[in-house]
DNA sequence: TAATAATTGACTAAAACAGTAGGTTATTAT
DNA sequence: ATAATAACCTACTGTTTTAGTCAATTATTA
């Protein structure tokens, strides 16, 4: 996996809309408000988030995008996958440089490091990210994600 | 921090000069060789790696590289945050979205991965490597550092 | 039927990554 | 002394990714 501002921007939106959704569904118009994220870029964010089976979509007035499976059920790790296609599916290329045995010399210290980051981010789920931000937010709510947390770029 | 095949290319090159280094230091040209890294890109690693204190030089003919401290006194996030200069030092850019209260809604999280990546990788010394390095190539080691492993790209 | 809002596709500026090229300086061996 | 070695330094390049824009289309509801 790999971990970008990218994958923060639709983690920040999925929780937005865990915390607005109610009886209507969430506009992206106002997670880009909200969030301060791009119309047209959550656009592209969600066609994966869609796809992915992550958020159902309802079209015209009154519209918007709902979490589509129960909030315990989706971790962290699945929106970032969601959004961050990972290229390198193949390990080692599969061929070239990497011998069977072998291997690079430093292949163990990043598929152990990829599989603690995964491990980590597999165990938050979207329902723990919802009562972490409830419990803060007592009074009002500060929407602030721009820029913010130190520059993350994971791939695993 | 933050985690690309910058930070893999180091990080090879110092495990090739622990493994190297005898009496005499260790040339960049031959850590291209074996490792297939180019030549002009491992001086500007260890233009980094040397102002960092993690290498020192000796020039001309028998010159090389030597690793300046202890191999138990290196860690590999030491040697990944030489290279890759983290930008974001100042957390949530100092003023403009993220509130002093508030910050933005994922902020704990990454800065919680955050440090759980830098704890795992700043536990592995270069003399940890080293030794499971020994380990695994009993007769012939093969060294193909390029492209291998899955695609990293970390930002802490 | 008009407004809403998702959906799609192509296109763009800026940054980072990985690498190249060409030179300068210090040290050693001849 | 001088030639070879190898670190050291600066600037430049092509590619990919990031983050975002723009413009159009389609489905739904008031």
């Amino acid at each position: 996996m790999r971990l970008t501002t990218k994958g923060r921007f639709a983690v920040t939106a999925m929780l937005d809309i865990a915390l607005y959704e109610a009886d209507k569904p969430v506009t992206l118009a106002g997670i880009s408000e909200r969030q301060s994220i791009s119309l047209s870029y959550l656009e592209q964010l969600f066609s994966r988030l869609r796809k992915q089976g992550l958020v159902s979509s309802v079209r015209g007035p009154g519209g918007g995008y709902r979490i589509a499976r129960a909030h315990q059920e989706i971790s962290v790790s699945d929106i970032i996958t969601a959004v961050d296609e990972q290229i390198d599916a193949t390990q080692c290329g599969g061929n070239e440089n990497c011998h069977d045995e072998g291997r690079c010399m430093t292949h163990e210290l990043w598929a152990s490091l990829n599989s603690k980051i995964l491990d980590y981010l597999s165990g938050v789920s979207l329902a723990d990210m919802v009562e972490m931000q409830r419990k803060k937010g007592a009074g009002t709510v500060v929407f602030a994600p721009r820029k913010c947390g130190s520059e993350a770029t994971i791939a695993a």
